[in-house]
RNA sequence: GCCCAAGUGGCGGAAUGGUAGACGCAGGGGAUUCAAAAUCCCCCGCCGCGAGGCGUGCCGGUUCGAGUCCGGCCUUGGGUACCA
């Protein structure tokens, strides 16, 4: 008898794959293509258990495309620029580009053992110049069709270091390094015009069948479509009227201030007046994520502007308030406390009035602390509405009050979006330069597409805070290129996002001097299945898309491909506890677990240091709650990492790594290796008992299939557990043994292919597990003759009856109702109701 | 704060509105063995001696029937535009 010896079998079938070049992807007529995508890797250098789960969940997908005759496409690549090889460099010295490489260069030496059906020949990293030169042709391309352009935006500003900090390098309020207050300062940057398809992204939702709900609702929100109206105060000083964006106009009456965000012209137009900068620069501290934003401390500053209510001509005072956005709608709104609660803890706080406008239908009670905010559907009572409502939901009046204005001449009913455009422009080195000149005489000025790719220069230092670029003058230094003279170079490189927001098109012609290869495009977008943790529902998922339609726009992919994505899945995090000490300068110090020891209870490292123990949440680099894999693989195999990634937990869920488990899947690993090889060929078995075998595999089939189809992993390894345990006891004959072992090995090819190669060459089955078309159910083998049905009371269980399968549902009933555990509930009397559900149940109501 | 999810035995989880707890882990018992490893078999939600009762985060609703659908909470997680 052999054993199971994963090393062995692993190798050997991962070397007759390479050979016969079965997952090098050609375009090839007569068959279906199919495009599977995981997103693609940061290169932190160490492979985690969240890397596993993505990958093993594609390749079971592509594995089962190939064996359904699908022409699959399945790559890797590395979203290689970004703050953590810069924070590297920082740290531990070294050059960003090194760390990078090397941890690219561990990663695929961490993955190529998992037996992945990945198209190596297809491999890029975001940071090599060929694919980031690509990038800056599409930004030209974009530049030309009027996709990008230059404003003021505001970003985290460190007044120590005297830096830029990016929202993650922001710690309550203050820069990570320095600890100083950070403030909200404007800079001039270059964004994409994403709002300009705002609403085609958003109508375009509608047609991703095969997206979650979720997902699709999250994007929904995020670009945030709404009606509101707009119209002006009058201001009595008789300067520039406040025009302002209300999404509830209906409560115009109960505006008691108009509110102008910090950044207004009107505000920046005070500056200069010494309590107007103290109150300014009091507002822009604080960072500028949109939680800090709307949790801060309510600020408010009164300019002594007065304006006039349009409708009763009443006199509002304006004033300064921290929390309005000058990025959404006007910069400015009115304030109406009884129906907001953010106005109302404003208005409370600085005296101003709360008028109500209406009131719930059975109480009249007057605002007090909490805002009255029913849904917009929800019928309230006007107290005086000027359309002359009286009993209406907030949906009517609104469309009622834009009407009025509007017919009034005092205002418009306007459709405003939440989503603002992508600003791209990040102070830093490690990522894809913008290609532009600024010449003092020209202006901006584009790099000429010949002299791309504008490369990133080797010699720089992270001694001092601050973009290297900036400092570096042989490289920032150049002469304009439409003029000649001296300019300098953009400094400024893209945000990481614009990396990943075009890889997977890349993927269909890596090698093509030009960022995309028409044919190959054609052929391949778009993606049929992209699996991906939710993490990346709105951002990275809404930019790629706007980037599908702007690559369209400039002829780089076909309009098929404006929606790259044709199927999403959004896998779970991997989460772990985050194990952490303080260092010897009172910052937090993250550890792996795999230097932590649990002893009596408690966390501890190997010098015996307590170590604080912080709940489960996303497995992250900064937080160094990372599983390496390695070790289940080395002692176990890739199948046995595989099959327990996959059969643990659903995959959409979150999974919380333990290390108990791995042992159970490599025993049954082991135990249907063994079964396999002591199926006695010449062993003969009865007709049923052949039968009965017979049957639980094609049950095996379709369970397995639909599983595998819908992202049911977990139960379809549940389905296959139970096979085999049928398979080990049955007394089938040796050729019925065989075949189902075969059909086992098939099935559990996407997830454990090696161990199936093994056992399929075993049995006698035709060339390569991976390439036998896929076993299709017999419908007939299906279905048991006899069924079993539990007979409830009253909705109760309390009996069960066998019966044929398609007996008539009269005759349940009689053989239901003549149970002695009915009859003895009954009791003589006659049933009120009997529910008959064929094949499934019987309720008899008493 | 706002948007989106999730919550079921000791644990991971299963369950087209139709027998709650499949399958696996842990635990208990047994077989085999000189002994062990390996393997195989049985038991395993809670309360109760039992009959039986109670059970899917909490409160309410719809339904012959709710883990599943609806409303309201609670807790945890993700996102919140410069982490990727």
């Amino acid at each position: 008898m052999s054993r199971y010896n994963a090393a062995e079998i692993e190798a050997r079938w991962q070397d007759a794959w390479e050979t016969a070049g079965l997952f090098r992807a050609e375009r090839k007529e007569g068959k279906p293509k199919y495009y599977v995508l995981e997103m693609f890797p940061y290169p932190s250098g160490k492979l985690h258990m969240g890397h596993v789960r993505n990958y093993t969940m594609g390749d079971v997908i592509a594995r089962y495309k190939i064996a359904t005759g699908h022409n699959v496409l399945h790559p890797m690549g590395f979203d290689a620029f970004g703050m953590p090889a810069e924070n590297a460099a920082m740290a531990i010295g070294g050059h960003p580009k090194t760390w990078t490489y090397n941890n690219i260069d561990d990663m695929v030496e961490q993955m190529k053992p998992l037996g992945l059906s990945l198209d190596w020949d297809r491999m890029f990293a975001t940071c090599d110049p060929e694919y980031y030169g690509q990038q800056q042709a599409l930004f030209l391309d974009f530049l030309d069709k009027g996709l990008v352009y230059r404003k003021n935006a505001v970003v985290n500003w460190d007044p120590v270091d005297m830096t830029v900090l990016a929202n993650e390098q922001v710690e309550g309020g203050r820069g990570w390094r320095s600890g100083a207050v950070v403030e909200r300062k404007e800079l001039t940057q270059w964004f994409f015009k994403i709002s300009d398809m705002a609403d085609e992204l958003l109508g375009a939702l509608d047609g991703l069948d095969n997206w979650p709900a979720k997902v699709k609702l999250m994007q929904a929100n995020w670009i945030g479509k709404s009606r509101g109206l707009q119209f002006a105060f009058e201001r009595v000083d008789g300067g520039e009227p406040i025009t302002v964006y209300t999404t509830r106009p209906d409560t115009l009456n109960g505006a008691s201030f108009v509110g102008i965000s910090p950044d207004h012209p009107i505000a920046k137009a005070m500056e200069g007046d010494a309590a107007v900068d103290a109150f300014l620069a009091e507002a822009r501290k604080g960072g500028t994520t949109e939680e800090a934003i709307e949790t801060a401390e309510k600020l408010g500053f009164d300019t002594g502007i007065k304006v006039k209510h349009p409708l009763t001509g009443e006199e509002l005072p304006v004033w300064i308030a921290n929390f309005i956005l000058m990025d959404y709608g006007t910069g400015a709104i009115f304030g109406c406390p009884a129906h907001d609660q953010r106005d109302l803890d404003f208005c409370r706080k600085y005296d101003l009035p709360v008028i109500d406008t209406f009131f719930a239908l059975d109480d009249d009670t007057p605002v007090g602390k909490v805002a009255f905010v029913p849904a917009k559907s929800e019928k309230v009572r006007w107290v005086s509405h000027f359309a002359g409502l009286d009993v209406a939901t907030g949906e009517e009046a609104i469309n009622a009050t834009i009407d009025f204005m509007e017919a009034k001449g005092l205002g418009e009913g306007v459709t405003k979006f939440r989503l603002r455009d992508w600003g791209l422009s990040r102070q830093r080195y490690w990522g894809c330069p913008i290609p532009v000149v600024h010449c003092e005489a020209c202006g901006v000025v584009p790099e000429k597409k010949e002299n791309l790719p504008v490369v990133l220069p080797d010699d720089v230092t992270f001694d001092v805070p601050g973009n290297p670029l900036d400092r570096h003058p042989t490289w920032r230094d150049v002469p304009c290129p439409s003029c000649g003279k001296a300019a300098k170079r953009e400094t400024d490189t893209m945000d990481t996002f614009v990396d990943s927001s075009w890889y997977f098109a890349r993927f269909t012609a890596p090698r093509a001097a030009t960022p995309t290869n028409a044919a190959e495009a054609d052929y391949w977008m778009n993606v049929d299945q992209y699996i991906g943790g939710v993490e990346h529902a709105i951002l990275h998922l809404l930019y790629a898309r706007f980037f599908a339609r702007a690559m369209h726009i400039c002829g780089h992919l076909p309009e098929s491909a404006k929606e790259p994505f044709d199927a999403l899945f959004t896998q779970g995090m991997v989460t772990h506890a985050i194990y952490k000490t303080e260092g010897a300068d009172g910052r937090p110090v993250y550890h792996y677990p795999e230097e932590v020891t649990l002893k009596d209870g408690k966390a501890v490292l190997d010098d015996g240091r307590a170590v604080e123990v912080i709940p489960s949440a996303k497995m992250s680099k900064s937080k160094n709650n990372v599983v390496n894999p390695l070790h289940i693989i080395e002692s176990y195999g890739a199948d046995t990492a595989r099959w327990f990634v996959l059969s643990d937990s659903p995959p959409e869920r979150d999974v919380e790594w333990t290390a108990s488990g791995a042992e159970a899947a490599h025993k049954h690993l082991g135990r249907v290796y063994r079964i396999a090889s002591e199926i006695d060929a010449q062993a003969q078995g009865s007709e049923a008992d052949d039968t009965a075998l017979l049957r639980e595999m094609h049950k095996a089939i379709h369970d397995v299939t639909m599983g595998v189809e819908s992202f049911g992993f977990n139960a379809a390894i549940a389905k296959l557990y139970g096979f085999t345990t049928t398979l080990a006891k049955s007394n089938a004959g040796g050729a019925a043994k065989r075949e189902a072992a075969r059909t086992l090995a098939q099935l559990m090819c996407p997830m454990t292919p090696h161990l199936a190669e093994a056992v399929w060459e075993k049995l006698g089955g035709e060339g390569l597990c991976a390439l036998a078309p896929w076993p299709v159910a017999d419908a007939a083998m299906l279905v048991d003759d006899e069924v079993v049905m539990p007979i409830q009371i009253n909705g109760k269980r309390r009996a069960e009856i066998s019966v044929p399968k398609d007996m008539d549902k009269a005759e349940v009933e009689k053989i239901a109702l003549a149970h002695h555990a009915v009859q003895k509930v009954l009791d003589g009397a006659t049933p009120k109701k009997v529910i008959v559900v064929p094949g499934r149940i019987v309720n008899v109501v008493a």
